[in-house]
DNA sequence: GTCTATAGAGGGATAGAC
DNA sequence: GTCTATCCCTCTATAGAC
């Protein structure tokens, strides 16, 4: 076997491992996703987990950054295309409808779960998450350029939100599929009303716009 | 030992079992909440937890329910006598200040992440939440009796986006909390805006308002 | 009801052959 | 790099003494 083949394949069963991480993690759950069921849903030995990775955690965390990493670039130029607010809602629609799909919003809710105590898989979730925050608070900034909103609301606050929520909303999809469909249909519609009075507002004639926006802005103080 | 001695330390026992489990839960996560560790923290033990609750999971089921009911209990007035969308967000904030607190939000974080593919705790988590809703539900249903709102957003779906909102920044509290603390904030601001925004529209003057009102009606068809 | 002891399964991690 | 075999630990659950 030449040198060059040798490490194609060792390429191949870092990969199948990385990948057999987060399908574990997904069916079983973190506290199912042992080196041996991973191993096995690779179709690799088990001790090669240890070999390639150090620990099982170490796994885990790398599968989290690398898969993360893939998946943000996907939308990437999406957002990037985001002009309004409306468009952003249909992004983040976009991003939830496959990501849920792909069961990668269930892996990132047990990840965070299991980096209860676990310092290695805490900061790579830190860290993924924070790929998502970034584009969505970039893309927010951008799309409410223009509005009162800016001056009243930590963008990057709201970008953890909404986060944080979709995370929740999955872990209760886990408990009650109805409830989790309800909750999601009502901040569509909450999103929607919001957009609209947002644009009411700029409709309503300058006199009472104005007036409206000085009351928001007071709320600040 | 009289009859009647010997009843009451098993309660005790139970008592303390239940209590262990969910701080166990708080402290060393789901996949932490072992027999072993459960009965150390309950000082009792560890046959005991077979003895008086059959299985691990049984037991923290259970624990999960009666504490649930018991918290619950404890607001269940203040929500009877919100009458505004601003005591509601005063109620709220109150339950989410003290819960978050007592570690209880960690808690049922770590419950519905362990839930997957355990059905024992699925059902109990599922009831445990829905206490929760209903009566952040009946009281969103009261203060909103009124409000252009009732007939735009389904008030069940919004109280379940409520809840799993706060479990999914607990989760995140858990691996950045100085995002939590922002994602938090975030979402007070949001909701003081909306209610003043709601509350605006009933100020600006009667052909206005309804001019706004009707075009989010318009939105629902 | 409570205790000790233990069976039996599964998990992390390593040694050493290939 | 990969495999087998194995050590040692923790876990659930039970048996049986008290």
């Amino acid at each position: 076997m030449s040198r060059t083949e040798g490490e194609w394949m060792a390429k191949n069963t870092r990969a199948a491992l990385l990948d057999a991480a987060l399908r574990t993690i997904g069916e079983r759950g973190f506290a199912g996703a042992s080196a041996r069921h991973i191993a096995t849903a690779a179709g690799q030995n088990q001790a090669l987990v240890f070999y390639h990775y150090g620990t099982v955690n170490d796994l885990i965390a790398a599968a989290c950054r690398e898969s993360t990493e893939q998946r943000v670039a996907l939308y990437r130029a999406e957002f990037e295309q985001a002009g309004t607010l409306a468009d952003l809602l249909a992004v983040g629609r976009q991003v939830h409808v496959t990501e849920h799909a792909e069961g990668n919003v269930a892996v990132l809710a047990q990840l965070l779960a299991g980096a209860r105590g676990n310092e290695v898989v805490a900061a790579a979730v830190a860290d993924a998450l924070n790929l998502w925050v970034v584009e969505v608070e970039k893309t927010l900034g951008r799309v409410l350029a223009d509005s009162p909103l800016l001056a009243l609301i930590d963008l990057g606050g709201l970008a953890r939100s909404i986060s944080a929520g979709f995370v929740g909303i999955e872990l209760l999809d886990g408990v009650d599929p109805d409830g989790a469909t309800r909750a999601l249909a009502s901040l569509e519609q909450l999103a929607v009303l919001t957009e609209t009075l947002l644009t009411e507002l700029d409709n309503l004639g300058p006199v009472t716009s104005r007036l409206v926006k000085r009351r928001l802005n007071a709320l600040t103080k």
